[in-house]
DNA sequence: AGTTTAAGATTACAGGTGTAATCTTAAACT
DNA sequence: AGTTTAAGATTACACCTGTAATCTTAAACT
């Protein structure tokens, strides 16, 4: 499984906002939320180039990327090795420290009841 | 915050078990999961000592470790700090990721509906 | 055609991490 | 009391990461 890295995945996370993207739009996208350098994000896209999460293609003088892996694909392994490390796989366990900690809203649970109706749809 | 590494974590998890505990009863334990070097498994001892995360005080030739966090407190900051950075701090996207590939069982769903309705005896 | 510019490539460098090996020294044993 | 042992301390070392600066070179401009 390819492994981003934090600042990886920001990076990626704009190029998955619109892509292919340049460089220029890529580094116009994350300033919005990141005070980096250009040659860091330029840095941090051709790691990712390297390890196989970004293609690019030649147009001219610039390169025109384009993520290999999708953002579901890759959030949804981050979160089953998540809850693998630390709730034993068990998903019920994690909600619950959120909702004894007051980190739950009304608008989560309403949330979180539309997704397991949903699921119980699915099941028939 | 304290960080810990994954392997910090593991070997902070084999402390949690039972403690206060000694480097060799730590050792044991780690070893029913990790086929980790003696000397691993010290450093990293020694590492989460620094880091404030382990506390150890002397009893003759060796030193009895204790855990200073919480792994509940540990754990509900690492799962906040995730879901921040993956799901916009929303928790029921990440739910419903798992929904959707067929990674909920009818038992996690069983004891997320058990979650909620504590959730919602709480709030009166 | 020569010069400037800017994209990407290469290099840099310190701190964290995985994974130990070696060193020191006090405790245990003879 | 001297020797062995084993616990913890120190050192090692390569790879990853954050965070760029410098180098190369083709494109754009004059």
């Amino acid at each position: 499984m390819i492994e981003l890295s934090k600042a990886e995945f920001e990076v990626l996370d704009a190029l998955w906002e619109r892509h292919p993207a340049t460089a220029s739009q890529i580094i116009e996208r994350v300033s919005d939320s990141n005070q980096w350098h250009e040659k860091t994000i330029k840095t941090l896209l051709s790691r990712m180039c390297k390890k196989g999460a970004v293609s690019f293609e030649k147009q001219g003088r610039h390169y025109i990327y384009t993520p290999t892996i999708e953002r579901a694909d890759y959030t949804l392994k981050q979160s089953k090795s998540f809850i693998a490390r630390f709730f034993s796989g068990q998903i019920a366990p994690f909600v619950s420290g959120f909702a004894k900690s007051e980190a739950l809203s009304q608008e989560d649970v309403n949330e979180l009841k539309k997704v397991i109706s949903d699921w119980e749809r699915d099941q028939k």
